[in-house]
DNA sequence: TATAAAGTTGTTATATTATAACAATGCGTA
DNA sequence: TACGCATTGTTATAATATAACAACTTTATA
């Protein structure tokens, strides 16, 4: 039988959790190195664990950064579709929830008759703070 | 001085040509062989003018998908702003032309306060003949 | 012209990111 | 139990990207 959706196997909690507790986005590298005391020792383990996470929606790719975050959102999962925004400067990530954003983009098509049922977002530019601090 | 900012090296010529001359999104290793004789011979000459093209918006990177695509608009170089429609299955990139979407977008700003100067939007899906196909 | 400064290119080595391949284990079912 | 199948562990290696420095070119200016 293939896997319940909603279940996490031991790997993969590990993995989520540690994402979720971190500040900012994480690099595969870095996920395997702190969760070497918890016994997952080499790379496939973290990334079939980021894989599998990726696919119930639980956590995103920063495609630019090759970095991981928690999803913050909790529609994720069906909506295959992912805004953030990036600071150029500190680098912070933010997941955008914008429903006339996503709406707007869901709906979006072309003349080239291609429909669409997925998408990433990225935005670039400076936060509040770097921005304030004149960087 | 820097460099004139329409001016292309002769390494940055060669990547861009074979970029340019491509049907589909290349790789740096793949651009790497095909070069090599035209005596570039190592990745650093190769990433080096990958990077100034983009600079010059003359190339974009498909995050997604580490390959490299020529520029189809004119105006790249001062917007910032790209969008593509990836096929998932064929692979197939097509930069997205859309003065609605960009005009939408270059003027989003969320309750963040961050104005955004960049962004990069990649579209997924199924292009036509990959639909025709019912693949 | 000489000479320094700055930029660009070539080269070697290495870092970083990701996957292939297969063995071992666990788990449901006949 | 014994089989089939999904998951996990392990080793090795592939693919992507950059650091560091040497060599060479162009530009600035004394
Ligand atoms: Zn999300
Ligand atoms: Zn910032
Ligand atoms: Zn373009
Ligand atoms: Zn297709």
């Amino acid at each position: 039988m293939t896997q319940k959706i909603d279940f996490l196997s031991k790997n993969q909690q590990i993995v989520l959790e540690i994402i979720e507790k971190a500040k900012e986005p994480l690099k595969a590298y870095s996920i395997l190195f702190s969760v070497q005391k918890k016994g997952i020792k080499a790379p496939p383990q973290v990334y079939r664990a980021l894989d599998r996470l990726i696919k119930l929606g639980k956590i995103h790719k920063i495609e630019s950064k090759n970095a991981f975050v928690a999803c913050k959102n909790d529609n994720c999962t069906i909506s295959n579709a992912t805004a953030f925004s990036i600071c150029d400067n500190c680098e912070m990530v933010t997941e955008i929830s914008n429903p006339k954003l996503s709406k707007y983009l869901a709906n979006f098509h072309d003349e080239t008759g291609m429909r669409y049922n997925k998408y990433n977002l990225e935005f670039f530019g400076l936060c509040k703070k770097c921005k304030k601090n004149k960087i």
